[in-house]
DNA sequence: CTTTTTTCTGAACACTTGTTCAGTTAACCT
DNA sequence: AGGTTAACTGAACAAGTGTTCAGAAAAAAG
């Protein structure tokens, strides 16, 4: 056989993706095989590279991608005027957008160690720039004094890391809907910043 | 050749779970072959057959091992009496602990993928455990109205997170020591619980 | 219609994987 | 000393790995 009827790589491209994104996720980058990728998406494992040059990129564009788009995203958000507000705002974008791409957000923090070096420090730089938006509305809230932390710097990972954590245990249909942990979460990082 | 000079299972035995840990952690499960890690220890990959029934075993009883010395070493810690005291007990030693086994707490959370159901929900448990001593801290507080929190069981998961993350970013000889870190870190999760 | 381009198959490549085991040697015991 | 046990080698097994590519069929273009 050779060209299937109705392939169309507009159609094909998102749905290797998807797959690899799920699959990564679930099982790990290591783990999962390109053959088992294609199977996913009903073809032969070299057909894939149709779509990508190596495994290796693939992973790196799911993450990538996956960045890129949440600082985008977090560009167009609605920030509010004042450091609190952006604080909030930064609080309920995080947990609704990570919850939103439960799978890509593990992938970028979880696969780190599989990507050359080249590709992890261009990751690297896009984590950072995220970390840093949230650093300068901790800087901008102890210079007016609505906020009183020690060290902004160490604040922004910390509750990253702790609205990331959100990930771990958050199940739609469960004790709590998700307007309720955001403001759970809220009342959390409010008081953490002293406000 | 066969039984090579000096050996001594009393010896190979944790230098091979050593190994493990490191690669593991390092490349993740999936990555690491079992000659990768034998080769490390300077053995061939079949003598690790004498140590482990298979490799699914040799990574559960890491995470395992990992999970009871936690457990463990924080029931032998010096608490304190009030709530207040207990909370600043916790984060002070998570921190600690946490950062001693960078390794085996990087795998614990990681290759929970790669473990069989039977295994998994073992590790759950004894994950919960430890969430379980920091809640009931939170609960004790609420009672007596030294903490002010709302849901101190979501309250318990975003401060193991939020401490866990000193892990990711943390290096000995950086811009603050250990006890600055212990101190500062202090501060926030005493703020996040109204104390 | 015919030609070109796009999309995919199926086989092949060289190599790695976890695991088993008969055989061999070092360490220990009496 | 000799016998027993503990520790390891080296080869083998069947299966799976990422990747390449000639060829074939569907779609698009002329």
């Amino acid at each position: 056989m050779a060209r299937t009827a109705g392939s169309h790589s507009d159609i094909t491209g998102p749905r290797i993706r998807d797959a690899a994104l799920r699959l990564f996720a679930r099982e790990g980058y290591a783990a999962v095989s390109m053959r088992r990728i294609a199977a996913d998406v009903g073809l032969q494992a070299g057909a894939l590279y149709n779509y990508t040059p190596d495994k290796q990129t693939l992973l790196f564009s799911l993450m990538e991608g996956h960045m890129t788009d949440l600082l985008a995203a977090w560009e167009t958000e609605d920030k509010g005027a004042t450091p609190c507000d952006r604080l909030r705002a930064f609080t309920q974008f995080h947990i609704r957008f990570n919850l939103d791409r439960a799978d890509a957000v593990f992938i970028s923090y979880m696969e780190l160690r599989n990507l050359d070096p080249a590709n992890f420090r261009r990751l690297e730089e896009l984590r950072r720039d995220y970390e840093r938006a949230l650093e300068t509305i901790l800087s901008d809230g102890i210079a007016d004094g609505s906020f009183a932390i020690r060290d902004p710097k160490i604040a922004s990972l910390a509750v990253i890391a702790m609205l990331t954590g959100v990930n771990t245990w958050y199940r739609a249909g469960g004790r709590l809907s998700l307007p309720q942990v955001q403001e759970i979460y809220w009342d959390m990082v409010r008081s953490l910043a002293g406000a």
